[in-house]
Order: structure tokens, then sequence, then C-alpha cells
DNA sequence: CGTGTCACGTA
DNA sequence: CGTACGTGACACGA
């Protein structure tokens, strides 16, 4: 079978897709978003495998056009009579495409021609030129084809059980040569294309007649001599079989756009196919597409960032320094960190030229350590790193603060890509240098040798990253400039970053003594809840269980069905309101109050768990996860601390200002996202409604309602308070009625009234839509942009969404450039006047401050100002204040 | 043991 | 059938 001569891979696109299709169940292979991809991953695995296990050296897909052919043109019933196509798969054709083109293998389509036909003519002419060709098809046509060079892949079960199809595999199964298949399918039928054949007459009659007859030409014209009543069938119908011969034989010479040589595989786009790979949310696939790169380019020798480096000989930081510091230097530490802590093991220097050197921090002679400190503090020294933010915590750690950190390219890769969760330095190493990092495995061991004779590990590969760094840093400015975008890297992004590191390292000092009271008393509600649940129904059952629950609620006590999710119904607090409301049923109640309890009691164990020994919490600030350019909080999350409720937000009272200081401020911004609403739409009314001072949701009811503020009703008030907080969202007419508790026409009648009297506002969200749907990207107030490629999905709901994302990413995202911008003010407002106090958190539209003794009214005064004119708005920027002993007490 | 689902907290 | 996040318990399958 092994076959030296290059080796045409051809699909049949629609028949493949199908298959795959009807072997996965679509309900395993549904996005978070809806869309459905059974049929895509189905298609997708298989062509991998195939390119893994045939190697090919050139590689197609063809596809039928919507619409009629040919042959309906001949035969309107051509394929008639076929079961109605889910709706769940038309939609993944396209995105079957996308990913075809993402991979740079092409696809080829032509109008009044099947995919069958492309297969045909390509394989004829891969055959001339000398190539080998495989067939992948489901339509049993394609057997024609079949011959010496030419092999059908056909699935005999799924996608991925496929039979080989050689001449004499084909006339062992149909007991006919393959050239003569289409002879014996035109006597026999072929109902999957509505074509019927000779009643009476099967696979084996058939079989024989041709074999006797040599051909079914010849027996056409000896019609009459064939014997018997399939015989006197066979004449009864000979004009079906000459029709059916006709409309199976396959086109071997169509025009096409593409030749065989064009079909060479090419390389393919890393970048898109991983991005699509994460929005269809196929995991496994991407390792296996990878895997399908690295077999191919063994041959090639990929590009490696060369190094040129060492590690430091004692005393000669200073004059290297000199010598490769007057430009930007890249620095890759090796070490451990976490909230604004850590440990450095490893440090390397490179130059964009290769120039580097590597150090053991813990082994520096004093005169090197004094010649580090003094060149990392140097504003001047110009410094890019990569994910910063962790190695300036174990640096300061070691004493050493940084200064004159111009690029990170973490940040900057977050800025031209908002919407990945990740940024490792490898990836975008190979996407932005087109090089590796590191050489193939065998040799990295010999490198290693070269340059640690100390015995420490990855010298080598650091000084590496610390090259590329330093070259990353130059291209993806060059790139964020043409975007933009480099003055938010440089003035936004790359400061900010410095102020996290100081609101992580500061933390925020806990009282446990109130978190501990506070989890005893929802611990005693947790359980009293839970007795008396299970009181009420007579039995035990895990409370925290959605299965459990629905066993309960809708088997044993019968209640009205709720919600669907995925695997059953939902359980969710509105459901259960919704379910007690009707039914009154005593365990609901029960239930409702050990969600609430078990949940704060949860929030508060967090809490409890994560104060470290220094008696403070250290969160740990993301700030290149959120695709709308927020801020994010993990380990544990202080964006999330309960408000709501009364209960909740008594667990800020656990916050608390620490010791040396007086007390803490809460500063926040009030309807922020609305403001940034009014400014950008330039709405005159909406604008108005700010200016005026008065509340504004209270104005905006009554110019809704057409009645004096003074005359505006609590009712109407919260109505149009829904509205203008839905309003960044994209707010459905349905969504406002679930909201309101209104029926829909209602709903949609608030609206009109809404978008009547803030017209301005509707022509934004419309304008914004469709801008971003010809330009791929929104744009906040500072240029931040966020892509948006569904916009033009042919699926709805993923259509939808991007809409939503769209109207969304531009507010949201202006008011985090905002905050962004704010805090970096007000760092420097605190510095400049030489206060003492400091940010310890960030809360999206909420800065927390700890206030040194005696600073209190000089911190408002720098906050007021910072945060109030951080950007210039047509709106004014209010900011409400409060000082406390504790954060609950903080906030007003 | 890792991974996905469900539920729910914030802005 | 509004956006953006992170966390934890449970359930499932390797």
């Amino acid at each position: 079978m092994s076959d030296s001569r290059p080796t045409l891979l051809i699909l049949d696109g629609h028949s493949m897709a199908f298959r795959a299709f009807f072997a996965l169940p679509v309900e395993n292979f549904t996005t978070s978003t809806g869309q459905h991809t059974n049929a895509v991953y189905g298609f997708v695995s298989m062509l991998v495998n195939l390119i893994r296990d045939e190697q090919p050296s050139h590689v197609a897909v063809a596809f039928d056009l919507a619409g009629g052919t040919f042959r309906t043109e001949q035969y309107s019933d051509y394929k008639g009579g076929r079961a109605a196509i889910p709706p769940e798969f038309p939609g993944q054709i396209d995105l079957i495409k996308e990913v075809l083109d993402a991979l740079n293998i092409a696809h080829l389509e032509k109008p009044d021609y099947e995919a069958d036909d492309i297969l045909a003519t390509m394989a004829t002419r891969a055959t001339r030129q000398g190539m080998r060709t495989l067939v992948v098809s489901g339509d049993r046509d394609a057997i024609q084809l079949v011959d010496a060079d030419v092999t059908l892949l056909y699935p005999r079960k799924g996608v991925s059980d496929l039979l080989r199809l050689t001449p004499d595999a084909v006339e062992e199964k149909y007991l006919v040569r393959p050239d003569r298949y289409p002879e014996l399918a035109a006597l026999v039928g072929e109902s999957a294309d509505n074509l019927p054949g000779v009643p009476g007459v099967g696979p084996k009659t058939a079989a024989k007649w041709l074999a006797a007859h040599d051909g079914l030409e010849n027996l056409i014209r000896q019609a009459d001599s064939v014997k018997g009543k399939a015989g006197q069938s066979f004449r009864d119908h000979l004009d079906d079989v000459k029709r059916n011969r006709r409309l199976n034989a396959l086109v071997r010479d169509l025009d096409l756009d593409a030749t065989v040589d064009d079909l060479e595989q090419r390389p393919w786009n890393r970048e898109g196919t991983r991005t699509l790979f994460e929005a269809l949310e196929f995991r496994g696939l991407w390792d296996r597409v990878q895997a399908l790169e690295a077999a191919d380019e063994e041959p090639v020798e990929a590009t490696t960032i060369q190094v040129d480096g060492h590690t430091l000989v004692e005393g000669e930081l200073e004059a290297w320094l000199q010598e490769h510091g007057r430009s930007r230097l890249g620095i890759d530490v090796t070490g451990t960190w976490t909230a604004g802590t850590g440990e450095a093991t490893g440090v390397a220097l490179g130059a964009e030229d290769g120039s580097a050197l590597w150090f053991d921090p813990a082994e520096l002679a004093a005169t090197d350590d004094g010649s580090l400190a003094g060149w990392l503090a140097d504003s001047d020294a110009d410094k890019a790193m990569h994910s910063a933010k962790g190695p300036i915590e174990a640096l300061a750690a070691r004493g050493w603060e940084i200064s004159g950190l111009t690029c990170d390219t973490e940040l900057a890769a977050y800025l031209l890509l908002p919407d990945r969760r990740s940024y490792p330095l490898d990836e975008l190493v190979g996407l932005h240098l087109d090089a590796e990092l590191t050489a193939p495995s065998d040799e990295s061991d010999q490198a290693m040798l070269d340059f640690d004779e100390d015995g420490s590990a990855g010298a080598a590969e650091s000084m590496a990253r610390a090259v590329a760094i330093a070259r990353l840093a130059t291209v993806m400015e060059a790139e964020l400039k043409t975007h933009g975008e480099l003055e938010l890297l440089h003035r936004l992004e790359v400061p900010v970053q410095t102020s996290l590191v100081a609101m992580e390292r500061a933390g925020i000092a806990i009282d446990v003594d109130v978190l501990d009271g506070l989890r005893s008393e929802f611990d005693t509600r947790v359980t009293d809840a839970q007795d008396r649940a299970w009181e009420v129904i007579g039995h035990e059952v895990n409370l925290g269980s959605p299965k459990q629950l629905q066993k309960v609620l809708f088997e044993e006590l019968d209640m009205p069905k709720t919600r669907r999710t995925k695997s059953g119904y939902t359980t969710d607090a509105d459901a259960l309101s919704g379910l007690f409301e009707k039914t009154q049923h005593p365990f609901l109640a029960h239930l409702l109050e050990h969600r609430d309890a078990i949940r704060l009691r949860q929030t508060v164990d967090g809490l409890l768990k994560s104060v470290s020994d220094d008696g403070r919490i250290h969160t740990t600030y993301q700030q290149t996860v959120a695709a709308t350019g927020r801020l994010s909080s993990t380990d544990p999350n202080l964006q999330n601390i309960p408000m709501r409720t009364d209960e909740g937000r008594r667990i800020r009272e656990g916050f608390v200002v620490g010791k040396g200081y007086e007390a803490l401020m809460s500063a926040d911004y009030s309807q922020i996202e609305m403001r940034i609403m009014a400014h950008v739409s330039g709405d005159g009314s909406l604008i108005e409604a700010f200016r005026s001072g008065l509340d504004v949701h209270t104005v905006t009811a009554s110019h809704v309602f057409g009645v004096d503020p003074a005359a505006v009703s609590v009712a109407q008030r919260s109505k149009i308070k829904a509205m203008n907080y839905g309003l960044a969202y994209g707010l459905s007419a349905f969504g406002l009625s679930q909201q309101l508790k209104v029926p829909v026409p209602e709903a949609r009648a608030l609206m009109d009234d809404y978008f009547d009297r803030f017209g301005k506002v509707r022509d934004y969200l419309t304008g914004v839509v469709a801008k971003a749907r010809k330009d791929g990207f929104t744009s906040t107030l500072m240029g931040r942009r966020r892509y948006l490629p569904d916009l033009n999905s042919s699926n709805r709901q993923r259509r939808e969404m991007a809409e939503r994302a769209a109207l969304n990413a531009p507010i949201q995202g202006s008011a985090a450039d905002l905050i962004k911008a704010a805090m970096l003010a007000t760092d420097a407002g605190l510095s400049a006047k030489g206060l003492s106090s400091r940010v310890l958190l960030q809360v999206h539209d909420e800065l927390i401050l700890e206030l040194a003794t005696g600073e209190e009214a000089a911190v408002r005064e720098v906050v007021t100002e910072a945060m109030g004119h951080a950007m210039d708005l047509s709106v004014p920027l209010t900011v409400s204040i409060g000082v406390g002993r504790s954060w609950f007490a903080a906030a007003h």
C-alpha cells in the first residue's frame, strides 16, 4: 500500500458532514452559546485522522451548492423524497468551511454540479498527473471512480470506520468492476437518489446480466434476448434504466477554478484555528491538529531564537549593562509568585541582538547586586517583560524595585487579541516572530549543558525568553501602533500593572473575629433550614445537589416543571420562587433559605481560608482575561463580595482598616455605564438629565411618561431604572418583561416610548453594531478593541449574542478604561502630595483605599479629582465617597 | 483525579 | 430570550 507518489485526498464535504451529524449525538456537541457542532467536530476529527494516517500531499473538500443541479433539471425528482434535513445541520456546513479556511485547505463548489462531479474531475486530473487519489464519500456514485490509481474510502458506520474500496474490493462486494458499478446501479436503482430501478432485479441478477452481455450498452441492445419475468420487467423499464445511467455518470471534465496543484497542502493559520476551536469549544482537537503539524514539519528546520549568552561572571554586570543596556532589554524571571510576593530563582537579561546574561539572584555578589538594583530602578533604562506582575513582586521581595518598564508582551498580546484567556510566550513568539523559543528536544539538552555548569535549570531557556521578549516588544508595539492602541499599552495597561502590584502586596485587613461570628450565625441558619426541609418531605436529601432536588420537586412532590437545562429542569432561585408562589409548599421556602445561608457560609469560609499570616487577604488581579478590558480578581475573588442583601452585606464588616492606618475609604462612580452611554450617544436629553444633578432614573422616567419629575411614581421609576440598566446589555423586550414581571407587549411599548424620547441612544446602539459588523471590532473611548467575528455568523443565536456583546463592549470597556485611568491618577495624586494612604481594591466602578492617620481630607480631594476627571466627558462624573472602620461602614 | 454542569455572587 | 467575570459542590467518566 505504500506509494511514493504524491497523494490527493479529496472529500465530499456534505455527505461526510451529514454522516458525522448522525454519528455523534447533537446534545453532547453544543457550545455554551448554543451552537451545534456535532457535524463539525465529526468531520474535522475524521479529516485530521485521514491526514495523519494517509499523509496526503494535496487535500481538498468539495461541497454541493444549495439549489438544483443539471440532474434535477433533467429529472425533477432526483434526490427527492429525502427526509427533511434537521435544522441543527445546515449552519454547521459554514462552520466546516471556516475551519477549512483556517487550516488553509481548499473547499470547492460548482454551481449546477454536485460535489461528486468535483471529486470525479479532480481524481481524473490527478491520475493524469501521475498522482494517486483517495476519494472520501458516502455516496455510492463515487464507486465508479475507483481504479488502480483511485481508492474510495466509504464510511461503513459513523465517520471513523472507513471501508477501503480498491478495484478488487469493489468487485468482491458489488460483483462488478468499479466502472461497471453505475451500470449495475442503473438496473438496481438508487434509493438515496430517488432513482427507481427495474422491479424484480437485484444486484445479483444485474451483475449476471452485465457479465453475460459485457456491459449495459450491449444488454440494452440485446434486451429482447433477456429471459424470464425479470427480462420482461427490464424491457418495461428501459427508459428508467437509461435515465438512471445518464444521471449517475459523474462529470469528469468540469471547468473548475482550482487546479490539482492549487490543492497542495499549505501552512495553516495557527491563530485562526485556535480561535475558532476555542469558539467551537473543541479542546482535544487542537492537540491533534498540532500533532499533525509537528509531524509535518519535522524535516523543516524551525528558526529558533538564537542567543549569545552566558552565566554572569562575578563583577561583570556593570560593564555588561553599559554595553547592552543602552537599548531595551528583555527580562525573564524564573521562580514562583502569588498575590503580592514571590521568590526569584533566576533572572535573564536579553537584548534584541541576541546578547544575553543569566544569574541566580541569591548568588549575586554585592557589586553586581548594586549594579542590578541601580539599573532596575533607572527609569531611563528601557525594559520589557512578559507577564511582569508576578516577577516584579518576586523581585520586590528581594528588595529590587523596577522602573522604566515600557512594554509587557502579555499585555500587548491582550490588547491585540482580548478574547483569549492566556498568552503563553512561546505562542507569541510563533505568532509574531515566526520563530520557536527553544530548539527541538534533544538539542536543547545540549544547549542547557553549555550554560548550566552551575547546575541551575533552564538558564538557556530563560535567556532565549529574555531575547524573545525584547524582540516581541518591538514587533508588537508596531502592530499596536497601526491599531491606534499603543498609547493604551504605554499609558494605561503597563502603568496599571504597577498599581496592581502595590494593591496585591498591600492586601486588605480582615477582622477574623467578625467573620468567625458570621460563620457560626450562617451555620445555624444552614442547619435549621436543612432540618426543616427534611422534616417537610420526611427524609434526608442533599439540598446542594440539583439532581436530587429535581427528584424531590418534580417526582415526589409532582410540582410543575420549570425551565429546561441541559440535563433536566432548573432549580435556580428564580424558578424556586416561582414554584413557591404557585404551590406555597414550605419545602421550597426552607430550600431557598438553605441556599441563601449555605452560600453566605461558604463565602465567609472561603475568605477565612484566604487570610494570610499578616492578617490580610491578598487577592490576585488578572489584567488579561476580561475581553472588555476589565480587571478580574481571583484567589479569592474580592469583586463579588455580597452587597445586595442586608445579611450578605454584613460580610463587608469583616474587611477592616489595618494596623497603622485610620480608616477605609470607598469611592465609587454612580451610574458610570449610563453616563458613558450618554456621552457616546450624544443624546441631549440624557446628557441634560445627568447635568441637572437630579436622580437620573426619575428624570428619564419623567421624559418617558411625560410627567413632571416630582410626579413620577415609584413603579414608573423602577421600570425605567431597569430599562436604563438594561440598555448597555442589549436588553430585549422579553428580557425586560421577565425582569419587570409584565407582559412582553407592555415591555415592548415601554422600550418604544423610551427610544422615542432618547432617539440618539437608539441610533448609537444600532450604529455601534453596524460599525462593528463592518470593521470586525468595537472600540472604547481609549481605543481598546474587541473583535466580534460572530457578528457575521449564519447562526442566529451566535450572531445575536455577538450583537449584544458589541453593544456592551464599548460601554463596559470604556468604563474599564476610565477607572484604570482613575487608579493611575489617584496613585499619582497621592504620591505628588506625599500621602501614605493607598489604594487596596478595585471593584469595577469602586476604589477602596486605606487612609493613613490624618489624611482623610487630603485623600478625599485627590480621589475626587482623580476619579471625577479621569476623562473629559460631556456629562459630569459623580463620585460618592464614604469613610469608615470597615468596608461596610465606608459604603454609604 | 480531572472536567463539565449548575447555581449564584459582584459590577 | 442583557454584558463581564470567579467559585464551589456535585456528578460523571477515565
